[in-house]
DNA sequence: GTCCAGACTGAAACGTGTTTCAATAGGCCG
DNA sequence: CGGCCTATTGAAACACGTTTCAGTCTGGAC
């Protein structure tokens, strides 16, 4: 019964990344989204606040794909460079794939909505976690070690600085300031300035 | 004639600016900005591509009045992360001054509309700009020499690097994610790592 | 088997961004 | 002055996110 709840909530998101897919942020249509995943519209508004709610349970989902294939793959590259723009690299290839869903879901993240706070800040950090494996170079698939707080306060802090500067650039190029090839240039650019002082 | 099509606009705009100041971006109802203004909703429409458009043409006045304040106040500090930091100080006075307005143009230039790309990239440019004035310790009234292709590379680079970092914490800011202290903590901090092995 | 609470449905309604269009106004050219 | 071109107006309509609600279904308690 519960299950069956969660199944719900399990089709509705997965409906709405094959409409983002298809046409982008527009075309998730919530009207769209409730009648193909075979819900009434209250239900979907039972399940998730708004537009964006729902684009960032999608969100949450893909985050999820992306650790695993990055726990799974590994990260190559001898120095912290190196392996932090392999890593950098791996996602952009993912947005590439589907760049209609990429930008919806940067756009919900970017939105600001209140009450989405909390979403917003736990793919941050998940992102910055990958990060911190990417410059250690090991992947560990236990995640119960990854913040020992003190060993890792500088290793967190260029972490995030990494992910602002990648997160300003994704949200560019959904508004079509720079193609992908200028926002991995852009990236690297910013990754050597940050990580040259440091090693 | 021409002056009286630009008055319109600007009152426009005006008017976008203190309904935003109010009550954010929920608050720019279009048409109580035509209303207010004295035109019609399609006068509005002639003149502005979609509300993101409008509050993107305010984002540019307000960035208009930033420069002013800037070059007029000058920066202050020895070294350049002080210059630095307190550019973003004074940044951070007016945003806190009009929480309300700033989160409505964030979320405007966060939007990722297409069709604004270029209003997105010059903002991010004129911020970019008053970043390596504040590098160099010295705040020209004069744009033509600011930008000597060679021997700014670096800097301008860095005064990139720093902009995404803190636009990033905008939007997070404006998403409700940190509150104005931490967005300046978490500035300082990247801000130190991007600066610190250079000079 | 009966009953109940909570979830679901279908449909309507509301708010607001956006579009459309016929009618009007105002300046400029000849 | 008369005609024309363009901007403007007022109003209606449309699209879609969001809310509401009365009726129905369902799984579990007893």
């Amino acid at each position: 019964m519960q299950d069956q709840l969660e199944e719900r909530s399990r089709r509705i998101v997965e409906t709405a990344v094959e409409l983002a897919e298809r046409g982008g942020f527009e075309a998730v249509r919530l009207r769209d989204v409730a009648s193909d995943a075979g819900v009434a519209l209250g239900t979907l508004y039972r399940r998730f606040r708004s537009k964006e709610d729902l684009l960032i349970a999608a969100l949450a989902v893909e985050t999820g794909n992306l650790e695993r294939q990055f726990v799974q793959r590994g990260v190559r590259g001898e120095s912290e460079l190196d392996r932090v723009m392999d890593f950098f690299g791996l996602v952009n290839r993912g947005l590439l794939r589907r760049k209609n869903l990429a930008r919806a879901l940067i756009r919900a993240v970017s939105s600001g909505e209140p009450g989405l706070a909390q979403e917003m800040a736990s793919y941050h950090q998940r992102v910055q976690r990958m990060l911190v494996m990417a410059l250690r170079g090991e992947v560990s698939s236990r995640e119960g070690e990854l913040l020992d707080p003190d060993s890792t306060a500088r290793e967190g802090q260029r972490a995030e600085t990494l992910e602002q500067c990648w997160f300003a650039l994704l949200v560019g190029w959904s508004g079509g300031v720079n193609d992908q090839a200028e926002v991995l240039k852009r990236t690297q650019a910013s990754a050597q300035l940050i990580l040259e002082g440091s090693n």
